[in-house]
Parts: C-alpha cells; sequence; structure tokens
DNA sequence: TTTATATATTGCAATATTACGATAATAGAT
DNA sequence: ATCTATTATCGTAATATTGCAATATATAAA
C-alpha cells in the first residue's frame, strides 16, 4: 500500500498523472513563472527568488526536467534553465484536450 | 519538513497547486472520465468499473468533491455522481491561463 | 595550487498520500 | 423489527513527497 496501483489504469491515464503530479507543486509553479519572464534563468536567481533551500530548489528542478519541461545549459559554473516550449506546449494541450473530451461527453 | 512551505508562495500557485494535486492521479482520472461518459454515475457502478476497493474510491471521491470537481446526489440509498460543469470549465480555463501566459513570458 | 562560487547528490526527518479491512450509517426490502 | 445493499468513516500499514544540512563535484578566480 501506499503506492499507486498503476497496473489498473492506461498509459494515457499514468502519463497525465505523472505529468501533472510534477506540476501539482507552487514552489514548482513558481519556478516555472520565474523562468518564463527572465533573460538569463540562473539556478542561484530562482534560489534567491523562491526562498527554498538550494538543495531544494534543485530537487524540484531535477523534476521538472524529468517530463522535459525545463532544460539545463551549462555556462561556466552555473546552469541556465530555460522551458522546453515544444514540451510546454505539448502539456498543455494535452492537459486542455483532457478538459475538453471530458466535457463534451459528460451527461 | 515534509510539508509544502505555503507561506512563501502567492495564493494563485498555492490555489493552482493544490487543483492539481487533486488531478494528479490515474485513479481520480479514470474516475472522470467514466462519471462523464455515464448517464447515471453511481458510486457502486464505478469501484467496479474502476477496479479499488469500495473505501478507496470513496476516499477519492472526496477529494474530487473537496474542489467541487463533482456533486454528488443522494437517491434513495445509492449516491449519483456527476461533474460541475461550471467548476470543470472554470478549472480547465485556469489551467490554460497558466500554460498561455507563462508561455507569453518566455525568454 | 589554493580558494571561492555554483550546482548536484546523499541521507535523513517530518508529513502526506494511497490503499484497504473493519465498521458505522442509512435506506429499502422482507 | 430484521436483513440486505450502498456509501462513508476510522484506523492503520506502506510508500511518496517535501525540505534541508552535510557533502561532493566542477569551474573560475587568485
Amino acid at each position: 500500500m501506499g503506492t499507486t496501483k498503476s497496473q489498473i489504469f492506461t498509459a494515457q491515464q499514468n502519463e497525465l498523472a505523472t505529468i501533472l503530479k510534477v506540476l501539482a507543486n507552487p514552489a514548482r509553479i513558481a519556478i516555472l513563472q520565474h523562468i518564463s519572464c527572465q533573460k538569463d534563468c540562473i539556478c542561484n536567481d530562482i534560489v534567491e527568488e523562491i526562498g527554498l533551500a538550494q538543495p531544494t530548489i534543485s530537487q524540484h528542478l531535477k523534476e521538472l526536467k524529468s517530463i522535459d519541461l525545463i532544460e539545463g545549459e551549462i555556462s561556466g559554473k552555473r546552469v541556465c534553465y530555460c522551458i522546453n516550449q515544444k514540451k510546454w506546449q505539448d502539456i498543455g494541450a494535452l492537459i486542455n484536450n483532457f478538459f475538453k473530451t471530458t466535457y463534451i461527453n459528460c451527461c
């Protein structure tokens, strides 16, 4: 117990849940919003902006990277993070489609 | 620790995260999809359809109700669940707006 | 080479989530 | 009133998530 029973659901249901789980955290939402409005999206800036410890931010960035929502480009001793725009649009469309199709089928 | 530091985020960020957290589970996604394509959305039907124990389904329904995404109408000894269409649209628009505005701000 | 700076990883504590058996609550059927 | 069916709640076990201190890694600067 404690684990989600993924086996009994479809690949689509599991995939959507995984993506939503990554998004379902205010720190990660704040990180995405901050990255999106910065020219230079340096990790350390994020730490100062958000107000969580550096290891915590690093972990959140890792989770966002796990679904390819952001990309980190190494420049010297720094890492510049930015949003993967194609993936961003794909995920937006996937979620939007879920809302539209589920709504259409309503009784 | 273990708790999200909600205090350091905006009300909007926390609200969006809360909504996404409710959606971020394959069982709840499956429940919503099942409810949306049924005329009679009886709790017991959901239990049989999804394949999780009745208390587990009941708990998931409670979480979906916590953000008013579904409503339960008592009819005799049964409860007929259906999607709150206004809330469904509102939440869909909220998430869509997050994707659109964040994308617009991209560097 | 040593030092300072930036980021990632590890390990751990606290809390949250998922799932279910047992049981309570409620309403219809006998 | 008793039995049965349906749903909700309680209690608990297992696992996941959040957050951070300590530490490792890597690059630039002195």
